[in-house]
DNA sequence: TGAAGATCGGAACCATGGTTCACTTTTTAA
DNA sequence: TTAAAAAGTGAACCATGGTTCCGATCTTCA
């Protein structure tokens, strides 16, 4: 017996790991999941690519967890957002605010979580995802139903509605050219009505300052 | 001179085109673009995959075509629906039906239409038919704006997220289980509201009778 | 019927990019 | 310092599926 696995070994791998999968998800920031190939992956994070396959089984599950892990940042930033208390118009202004927002930071990367064509173990990992935030929505929905803010209606149908509305006019053709600075207030608005809720005046846009 | 073109060969040549479309349509109602392949074309059309050649410029071409004849189909269906005479609410819930009704009799074909991860030159046409819709919505939302029916707002971002729900409401994770039976009415109550229209019943939808 | 022109056929070819593997280097504990 | 064990390396390998090519076959028209 000459060799174990120490503490100090175990945290270099784990420091590894995180290392690889922060230069997968910058590459795919730079150019979408079609500019993740091992062999660039290799170059930009300074490894071999035999190492690549000492961290990840093949490159389906590392495209899947970089996938998972930018994409669970922005579910829980959501999460986070739904949990503003007030009316639900409130609400639901101001977890559109904040995904938009997000979005429109890094519109790349938002492109390649929502709609970019990616091979099919990663879409799956979309579909997973699109559930995900399809059941936050539906839970912010029955809350507006139970407190009579909503009339009453197929909440899950109304969730994915709302999924799909909001990914489309984040990322649909319209958004290409300028950023849309009203995106966020028309989308709202769109939504708030969709679900039956009265159009009242919910939560002040506060515009980060550009320069 | 002992060779020219005539009016039969023209004709031959185009029927056989037509078929070759026809058999990769028929592929793809199957099993999605990925079940497209150049050499089980070839199979199921019964000729050489040279011939394939012969008709298009390379296999993205192809796919493409397909993609545009079926959803050029789709938008014409939609485009009619939309001709139909009365109130905003009538006509919204007439095209909704319509569109609902030809993707649930064809669910795979819609899938792969809608959402199914395809090569980028069959994504950019995706991409074109998306505006095509949006365009045809944004003029019943203009139409419905001018005669004082909706409220005014931003046409263009109504008919992005328009698109957008409908799109995610048909292919979106719920839709899977099972067809839905009440999902075009939630559907149309939901797009009504979204763009403040008056949520008066608008037409009643007529099942196709099963058995 | 025959010569020119065009299409058909499908095995061979090739490009891309993921995966492997024999070898080197590093780490650990005695 | 040394042996055991693991991690790193990258050129070679391979699988998939699009593309080419040339001989065989078919059409046309004088």
């Amino acid at each position: 017996m000459a060799y174990r696995e120490t503490a100090n070994v175990k945290a270099r791998k784990a420091a590894q790991r995180d290392h690889l999968l922060h230069s997968a998800e910058q590459l795919v920031r730079e150019g979408g999941f079609a500019n993740l190939t091992m062999q660039t992956l290799a170059v930009a994070a300074g490894v071999g690519v035999g190492t690549l396959y000492r961290y990840f089984d093949n490159k389906a599950v590392l495209a899947a967890e970089v996938f998972r892990v930018a994409t669970e940042r922005e579910v829980a930033a959501v999460a986070q957002a739904m949990e503003h208390a007030g009316s639900f118009p409130e609400r639901l202004s101001h977890v559109l605010q904040v995904f938009v927002q997000r979005a429109q930071a890094a519109p790349r990367l938002a492109w390649s979580l929502i709609a970019e064509p990616v091979d099919p173990a990663v879409d799956a990992e979309r579909l997973t995802y699109r559930q995900r935030y399809a059941a936050l929505y539906q839970q912010l929905l029955s809350d507006g139903v139970s407190q009579g803010e909503l009339p009453i209606q197929d909440t899950a149908i109304s969730a994915a509605a709302l999924v799909g509305a909001i990914a489309e006019a984040l990322v649909g053709p319209l958004s290409d050219p300028l950023p849309k600075a009203n995106l966020a207030e028309s989308l709202t608005q769109f939504c708030l009505r969709a679900v039956g809720a009265s159009p009242a005046q919910a939560d002040v846009i506060e515009q980060p300052q550009t320069a």
